[in-house]
DNA sequence: ACGGCTTAAACC
DNA sequence: TGGTTTAAG
């Protein structure tokens, strides 16, 4: 909700900063020689050579822009270098852009509150350090100004005198008569050049910023702004600048975290002729309520005056982890197991992420949704409601496959009209599916003092991961000509659609030599259908052959496999306690239990722990029961383990409020967080 | 029915 | 709530 007047808007700075094409300036910092040249980052080279996702601006100059496909960007700029954005499993992956990115956020973090706008973008409160600055140290006592400061647009300040302008700066941030806003923005400018500069020596990357102080709409000024002289520059508006931004400001171009930019933007100019956002200003707030709602109605009343209400929020870190795909037109998705191997590797990518997300940040996610697009073939028009489905996430690659598969099931099932289908026609005429994507969210953060027990549980997941790439031996008969099809050129979706075609798909059960595999991860009801799954591999018999050589020798699959590994090999009864749980509620033992409707029963089947799961804001399952754990195999833990886990062992704790399944008692180690949790 | 892929948030 | 919709980049 807005606030018309947050107590904390007395003068502060704040700053937004936003990397200069940030996705070629990581590739240029790999490729040096690349630098200064005009280059863009393109996706998908095959089809009309790819999609630009970032141009540099050299090529910006030649007219190439984002969106552009390459072969236009080379007919534009024939000089342009394109440059591929890595793929992984038959998709972009981001992975390398999303380090970077938090590079940055990791420099831009330590001089004040941070918050993570985007993969390249940060708003910043500086007004602490601002504050001190201009109590140590104000500007006028510096004996020079940093030259980077110097350079800085201040709106409202005409810039045309040349060499002079930078003692015009001079003189701004060092006047003695300034009110305290701006010779806390004359400060924030100092910081500001400072981080800049110092982004630029750590991570070779240039940005832009902007930076004001006006107590109003931080952010959006902070964005306008910054984004008006770019690359490499800073801006700064003074509060007597703001009223006449603000005034001419074309309505769509008011950028306030979303919004205007579409049909609510188009319905001011239209229904009330609303151009700018100055003239918004002549409606009263409940006229503008009137059209809009409340909520809205305030909102844009607010907007107007530049009132947002929004404070930098201190986070450094996403709220969710996605990963999806499109399949466009003709390579709509037609058949179940297509789908299934594509959620597989979508699966797979998100519970990569997932894992580092508790390495490196100590958090867990505890919702899995998965979302897809398709039409009906008959009905040309029926392109839009495909529903989205979650159900409590399960760590470990192969429960996440699972459970998105069944999620998408289950959503299939309501969108063709609740009943029909059988599941294993390969051919089918009814549906095709143009986008998928698999995400987590309400990631929480582990309570302190669990991190090592949170470790040994991670590696147990990550493991079968590796194992499911190989060790699940999966026969994929392939026609001659879907091999040939195969051929290097080829894109690599184009390989991957392959076996969707014409596969006869034979499912077996997991190697039981594997020596790791744990039934918690690969069970029956785990067997993935995965066709020359890696889809940037060649699917020829030798390297199928490979695979799964690599599955049953775990080895140099990475550092952090081969860590597990280890971890693993002295103690596999925790494996025990997984395994014990599940094989105890089985799939169809579990469907009878749940005397449930027939498009519920499979979304209830990928909620697996069909007990709980109402802990509350910890809201974490992950599905085996703490009364599980014997005596006897606690012994076999390694002790640090051992203690941790009775320091949540606190059997007269109960949390199982909700509305009470039939097994009441049950309780998992999630719950016992929670009393932890903050 | 070719601009792909991610994230966030409002709203109902 | 979960699910849908909108938006941005």
């Amino acid at each position: 909700m807005p606030v018309a007047r947050p107590e904390t808007s007395d003068a502060r700075v704040i700053a937004h900063v936003d990397m200069d094409c940030f996705y070629v300036q990581v590739e240029q910092r790999r490729q040096p020689e690349l630098r200064g040249l005009p280059t863009a980052v393109v996706q998908y080279n095959e089809w009309q050579g790819g999609g630009l996702i970032a141009v540099s601006y050299e090529a910006r100059k030649c007219g190439v822009k984002r969106s552009m496909r390459g072969d236009e960007a080379k007919a534009a700029c024939p000089e342009i270098q394109l440059v591929q954005v890595p793929v992984a499993r038959g998709k972009a992956d981001l992975n390398t852009y999303r380090s970077a990115g938090s590079e940055v956020v990791s420099i831009l973090a330590q001089s004040g509150r941070c918050e993570r706008a985007s993969i390249d973008e940060v708003y910043l409160d500086l007004t602490d350090a601002a504050e001190s600055m201009l109590a140590d140290a104000p500007p006028e006592s510096l004996e020079s100004i940093d030259e980077e400061a110097l350079k800085s647009h201040i709106l409202g300040m005409s810039r045309e005198d040349g060499d002079d302008f930078k003692e015009s700066v001079r003189e701004w941030i060092c006047r003695k008569d300034a009110d305290r806003r701006d010779k806390l923005l004359g400060c924030g400018m100092i910081i500001v050049a400072e981080l800049r500069k110092q982004v630029l020596k750590e991570t070779e990357f240039s940005c832009s910023a902007a930076s004001n102080n006006t107590e109003l709409n931080k952010q959006m000024l902070a964005k306008l702004s910054s984004g008006m002289n770019k690359p490499a520059q800073q801006t700064v508006v003074p509060y007597s600048a703001v009223q006449e931004l603000l005034s001419s400001l074309p309505i769509k171009k008011m950028y306030v975290r979303k919004q205007l930019g579409g049909k609510l933007g188009t319905s001011l100019q239209t229904d009330l002729g609303v151009d700018t956002v100055g003239d918004l200003l002549q409606f009263s707030e409940t006229k503008l309520q009137e059209h809009y709602g409340v909520n809205t109605g305030t909102w844009l009343w607010n907007i107007s005056r530049g009132i947002s209400g929004e404070e930098v929020q201190g986070r450094l870190l996403p709220k969710s982890h996605g990963s999806g795909k499109t399949f466009p037109g003709p390579r709509a998705l037609k058949s179940l197991s297509t789908v299934q191997h594509w959620l597989n590797s979508l699966s797979e990518e998100l519970s990569e992420r997932l894992s580092s997300d508790v390495e490196q940040n100590k958090r867990m996610a505890s919702t899995l949704t998965l979302h897809a697009s398709a039409f009906r073939s008959k009905d040309s028009d029926s392109h839009k409601k495909f529903p989205s489905k979650s159900c409590p996430l399960r760590y470990g690659v192969a429960k996440i496959q699972e459970d998105a598969f069944n999620l998408f099931q289950a959503a299939l099932r309501e969108y063709m009209g609740t009943f029909g289908m059988k599941p294993q026609g390969n051919k089918q005429e009814t549906w095709r599916i143009t986008g998928l994507s698999v995400s987590a969210s309400k990631i929480v953060d582990i309570p302190s003092g669990t991190s090592s027990i949170m470790r040994y549980f991670q590696s147990q997941s990550t493991v079968p991961s590796c194992a499911a790439d190989g060790c699940v031996q999966e026969h994929v008969a392939m026609t001659p000509s879907a091999s040939e099809g195969c051929s290097e050129q080829r894109s690599v979706e184009t390989q991957a659609t392959v076996p969707e075609e014409d596969t006869s798909v034979t499912y077996t059960l997991p190697n039981s030599e594997n020596q790791y595999k744990d039934n918690d991860l690969v069970s029956e009801k785990d067997v993935v259908f995965c066709p020359s799954n890696n889809a940037t591999d060649v699917p020829t018999q030798s390297q199928s052959q490979s695979q799964s050589n690599k599955g049953t020798q775990i080895k140099k699959t990475g550092r952090k496999i081969n860590n597990s590994k280890e971890q693993n090999l002295g103690m596999p009864s925790i494996v025990d306690i997984f395994k014990n749980y599940n094989n105890a509620t089985p799939q169809s033992k579990q469907e009878t239990q749940e005397d449930s409707t027939v498009s519920s029963s499979t979304s209830k089947r990928a909620n697996f722990s069909s007990s709980s799961s109402h802990c509350g804001e910890v809201n974490q399952d992950w599905g085996y029961k703490i009364d599980e754990i014997d005596q006897s195999v606690m012994d076999e833990l390694p002790v640090e383990i051992q203690r941790e886990l009775r320091s949540f062992i606190r059997p007269n704790k109960r949390f199982n409020t909700g509305k009470g399944k039939s097994d009441g008692s049950a309780s998992s180690i999630a719950h016992y967080f929670q009393p932890l949790n903050r």
